[in-house]
DNA sequence: AAAAAAT
């Protein structure tokens, strides 16, 4: 019987030290890293003083590189690789000044100020101001240093006391402001001060089970590796492992990287729910689940797969775990599936970075399908003559297919245009290849399809061009959060023409909350294509991604009654309680 | 209708 904890790091450790090759599989026991890889005597013995002090308690102590948790493979012993690249640890040590920082952390923070944040649900956590009033822990301390954050975007300041005080959370923010910090901060310190229970209940013994403490979940492989390359800096000697799954790329390295042990597993859902029905993976030890991009990961076509992960495999209920949910929009009907995930969670919006001084500016012209190509070509043009160095400033053109991303890459490169594509034809190589030689400018322009329109962050995008228009406005939103991010400036151009009508309405109303020029002509297009405009109507105003949709309607009294009444005859039954399809339809201007 | 996501 093991029940203690220096049992089990005593076991843990011996595990670790190779000696028990033939002992059971890993069992489902929460040790907190700091307890791991300890012999029996050194698991009680306070945790050494730690080199920086910042009044936590010694359970901070400095954590040795480990290897992780539900891990069986012995002896791993090396050492972390750096994911700042070395350059980055002098940077940690050192305090930087006020203006010096602001800048070398590539995030303009006075964007940043007069952001409007609207919260709602009960006893909401109180924000805060700096990192310093959070008790995350000297390793996570260290690694914001590393990082360069100085202070917290307004996304941090309200999202991560809510998470640290255990609180489920649906959250309406741009990305490119850490929102990958918001969620991960809290589950890497969660995960460090053994916040997470152990669970009572056996697991089934599968031979090379991993049991991660957290998952989180995103709709496509590029932004997983984002996640995940984030989450490791975030992590870096806390002992904290991240690890990532994602398809197209080979399985049996991902198996291996899962079977050094996982804390946090980054995931596409298509390839995690293959490691369950391997039972390479359980959810059973999951404590937070994190679903990024969340309004895309329960629209139609993900929507299954996602309840599936959540609610048909091993994942404990929402109730016994902690589930975050971020997107920059979240229509009502969304918010409805999601809230089945949650549990008395708060909501909370964040208004746009720069609402009253648009980063992004927005241009709509008026293109013919026949004129697109040499229309783009004057773009290119115009901007290679303003270009830095007669260089081309990273373009990212967006298509509706990934015939037509084909064919416009050949097109471009034809005429002299150095282009790239990323689409879901392309092999999972050929994707990667084309992010990273667009990033380095080595290819300044990449045609996309939709795949790259959400939460990728690409620095120094200087012009998202909509060459073809998507059908909902959403995904317009987001992808010209592509350009601007981190609070600097950006502009999107789109091409407009009749096949583009039923979104002309929700594309003036857009700009026109954003304070952008709107053409006349698409002015006279959106009261004509007006009536009945469907899905694509946007309200709630421009300040926020979106609105508590509990609040919305009938059932405003107070957020519980929603849960309680059963659904019944409180008048929201029918459509007009989430607006039958495109009410209050809650978008924000960004991711 | 298209795109994404497992092999």
């Amino acid at each position: 019987m093991r029940t203690s904890w220096a049992d089990l790091a005593a076991n843990s450790a011996s595990e670790n030290a190779g000696t028990s090759n033939s002992t059971a599989p890993s069992r489902p026991v929460y040790v907190p890293p700091h307890l791991r890889n300890r012999g029996p005597s050194e698991s009680l013995a306070p945790a050494p003083p730690s080199n920086n002090n910042n009044n936590v308690g010694s359970r901070w102590g400095a954590l040795p590189p480990r290897n992780g948790w539900g891990n069986r493979s012995g002896g791993w012993d090396r050492r972390e690789v750096n994911p700042f690249g070395g350059q980055e640890d002098a940077a940690a040590e050192e305090e930087l000044g006020g203006e010096e920082q602001q800048e070398s952390t590539g995030i303009n923070f006075d964007a940043y100020e007069d952001i409007p944040v609207e919260t709602s649900g009960e006893n909401v956590p109180p924000a805060v101001n700096t990192f310093a009033e959070i008790d995350l822990g000297n390793a996570l301390n260290q690694n914001i240093r590393r990082c360069k954050y100085v202070k917290p975007t307004p996304v941090q300041r309200h999202a991560i006391p809510i998470s640290l005080a255990g609180r489920d959370l649906m959250a309406c923010a741009q990305t490119g402001s850490g929102k990958t910090a918001a969620f991960c901060f809290p589950i890497i310190s969660g995960i460090m001060r053994g916040q997470a229970q152990v669970l009572q209940r056996p697991p089934p013994r599968g031979v090379r089970t991993v049991y991660p403490l957290a998952l989180v979940l995103s709709p496509t492989r590029e932004l997983s590796m984002q996640i995940h390359e984030e989450a490791r800096k975030f992590s870096y000697q806390t002992g904290v492992r991240v690890v990532v799954a994602y398809g197209g790329a080979p399985i049996n390295q991902q198996l291996r990287e899962l079977e050094r042990g996982v804390d946090i597993l980054v995931a596409t859902p298509g390839r995690l729910v293959d490691l369950l029905e391997r039972a390479r993976v359980s959810l059973q030890m999951i404590r937070y689940l994190a679903l990024d991009e969340a309004d895309r990961m329960l629209d139609m076509g993900f929507e299954p797969q996602i309840r599936k992960i959540v609610e048909q495999m091993d994942m404990p209920p929402a109730a016994a775990r902690q589930t975050m949910l971020f997107s920059a929009t979240f229509p009502k009907e969304i918010q409805r599936l999601a809230s089945d995930f949650l549990s008395n969670y708060i909501f909370l919006a964040v208004g746009r970075v720069g609402s009253s001084t648009d980063l992004i500016v927005q241009r709509v012209e008026y293109v013919q399908e026949s004129d697109k190509r040499s229309h783009l070509m004057d773009l290119l043009h115009a901007q290679k003559a303003n270009g830095v160095q007669g260089k081309q400033a990273l373009t990212l053109v967006f298509v509706e297919t990934k015939k037509g991303a084909d064919a416009l890459e050949h097109w471009l490169c034809r005429n002299n245009f150095p282009a790239t594509t990323i689409h879901g034809d392309r092999t999972q190589q050929e994707r990667e290849l084309a992010l990273r030689s667009f990033k380095s400018g080595n290819t300044p322009i990449l045609v996309a399809t939709d795949v790259a329109a959400r939460g990728l962050d690409i620095p120094h995008v200087a012009h998202v061009v909509n060459f073809d228009l998507p059908n909902d406005i959403d995904d317009y939103v987001h992808r010209i959060g592509r350009t601007g991010r981190a609070g600097k400036k950006g502009l999107a151009t789109a091409f407009f023409n009749d096949n583009n009508a039923s979104l002309a309405r929700a594309l003036a109303d857009l700009m026109q909350e954003a304070n952008q020029e709107v053409p006349d002509w698409l002015s006279r297009f959106a009261a004509r294509s007006s009536f009945g405009g469907g899905r694509n109507r946007r309200s709630g105003g421009g300040r926020f991604g979106g609105r508590d949709f509990r609040r919305e309607g009938s059932f405003s009294r107070g957020g519980s009654d929603y849960y309680s009444a059963g659904n019944n005859s409180s008048g929201y039954g029918t459509s007009g309680g989430y607006g039958g399809g495109y009410g209050p339809g809650v978008t924000s201007a960004w991711d």
